[in-house]
DNA sequence: TATGAATGAGTGTTCATTCAT
DNA sequence: AATGAATGAACACTCATTCAT
């Protein structure tokens, strides 16, 4: 699993919160939040039942933590790797082949927050999804950015424009990784997804 | 409840059957499909818990025939509507508009659908979800058409064109549903949606 | 068991309801309320565990219940009895009695109330014991009537009298119920009892 | 906390194993026996939950513990106080006194002993009260001295006059202790029982 | 068809107890 | 002796499903 944020917090540093974490992305990628069951992400942890309650609140908890540790590390990534360009254009098509690298190298974990943390009620409802909203921001930077440097154009409300972008790559992203038998690379995937997005569906010609 | 079916199908023709559907569609976008009780789907249709049992296999049954009755509904809608289009330009315009339109329409429904379904593991994975398939070659038919007619450039591939594009529509529609209070119309996002579609990020000038 | 309320309430016209009242009773004594599984109950009573939900709240729900069924019991066959007595004397000495037998023949329930009961924090501290005050109350009528009428001494506060006669009355049942070869039959510890409590210790002659 | 033992005990010179007594009967008073989890008698008592069990074979025997130290406490403080009387009398009416002033004192400890150990049927069936009969003996021992004398009747029998005269003193003490406002000083229970027991409730005229 | 009381398998969570340090 | 992280057996309670009426 290449989910391995750099060891700061304390709870990361230990062993068993890993383990359970991991184990969990697994389970529940597998048989989904609601069929998983406490222990079978023991289990798979090689730890007590009990245990996971000495580090997590509930299952619920669990499933919030593995978004929350999730979309930090997500969001680090595309953050740092984003600083080191400045053309709007360049950014956007790494943010894309960014996205889809990571749920590429992380398709359980993809799964679990494209497919399992939609539906928990709890997660949607009540908790306000803080995190998620910042890296949809890292969109709307970009594209305000390219807007003001004028790469982009100033026709498109930023704000529809970063929602539609993250759905258009998250479902590519959620069919790459629903797809048994991949029938294109994630990086071609990425460069379509750039071109539409940057040109559209208009002939160049017009 | 706008959803109605013309009443061809048998099963459809008999009112608990409705009522039930109806009933579960309310309380599985309230409370999601798997924090949701059968009993409580049969309060709300006024039936004995065991009613719904003469009309549907199972609980996941229930969420199933929601899909698959809406996926009609919303195909038959979209594609009756298509019909009296040619230009490619004002199908894709429409069908985005009529989307987003169903879904303003059926709140409720647009809920079920894009986030309870998605986690129903049995869904996903086991049960081949055609109808959705189905849905998604009307948008491939039109980019295809639009490629045809040279109104669209043939350098996007339409297989990853339409998941794009579903994607975004998808996620907006999303957005929209869980905004408490509208930041804008659905007619605006569907406008701005199309121009993104259309003309891209880039500056009309380029 | 002799524990037979006339069947008035709808509940208790209920088989099931019945059923599973009296083998709480036989269960909580043998085993103590808190070493009783809620399955054990269903076992003796001959219902599925879940049933036991669809008549009683919880498990403390199905303890306070045969509280209050047993003392409406107790209370209208010790009241009613009472009744046909005028002579303050005959009252005390038929109470007495009357707790004793009704304990002898209750001797499980009496095991319940007495001991279980007795150290269920939600009943003893949040639970108002209405009823059991009620009872307390009997004895506190026999005495103020008995003084009113001057076959009892008005030095004696009918209170505390009233109490101190429940702990004599309460704690001789207990060790009778306790006690596997009764030394002495339970008439005789009412007739004792009554002696001590009318004539106190003193000597006749003093 | 009164609750002293003069330190003869090799365990109770053990500052942890007294601390772990006070905390458990704290705990207990307050929660309830089977409410209370070892985890917060250890917090009280300021020592690691693992350290209980160096000093108390398991929560079982700490309730056990707790029994036994405090009966021994209770009855060493009433015997050698009432070595200095003669009088059967006096006696009498200083083991009552003594009785309310010391559950007065240590009142948590007396809830422990009063309700919780009650309802453990580990103590109550399995375990042999002996400290406890030594107690009521006590009792028996004033009044088969007070028959001998020709202080008290012997129309009463000692068996069941010490377990109702216990019972009347234990079920006031228990009503003190719970009573949240005091409605008369434990002296005047003490007084009016004293009273009760000696004199009953005949008029003196009589 | 329709009912809803009854079922009982299934599971999240607790907590007394252990043991490596 | 003392710790407290880890254990895992235990259990109250839920709820999809059935079936006698």
């Amino acid at each position: 699993m290449i989910f391995q944020l750099p060891i700061t917090d304390k709870k990361l540093s230990n062993d068993k919160y890993k383990k359970i974490i991991d184990a969990a992305i697994k389970v529940f990628s597998k048989q989904g939040f609601y069929n998983s069951k406490v222990a079978d992400v023991a289990k798979v942890a090689e730890v007590a039942d009990g245990t996971i309650y000495l580090y997590f609140k509930n299952k619920d908890d669990l499933l919030i933590s593995i978004f929350e540790h999730s979309m930090d590390y997500f969001f680090q990534q595309v953050q740092k790797d984003l600083k080191t360009l400045s053309c709007p254009l360049d950014k956007l098509k790494r943010f894309i082949e960014l996205h889809l690298m990571l749920v590429h190298k992380n398709q359980n974990l993809a799964i679990v927050l494209q497919v399992e943390l939609r539906s928990s009620h709890k997660f949607m409802k009540e908790y306000q999804a803080e995190k998620f909203f910042q890296y949809l921001k890292l969109i709307e930077d970009i594209i305000l950015d390219g807007q003001e440097k004028n790469f982009f154009t100033k026709e498109i409300n930023a704000e529809i424009a970063k929602r539609a972008i993250f759905g258009a790559i998250d479902e590519l992203a959620l069919e790459w990784i629903l797809m048994k038998h991949k029938r294109y690379p994630h990086e071609e995937a990425a460069k379509q997804l750039f071109q539409l997005i940057y040109n559209g569906l208009k002939l160049k010609a017009d």
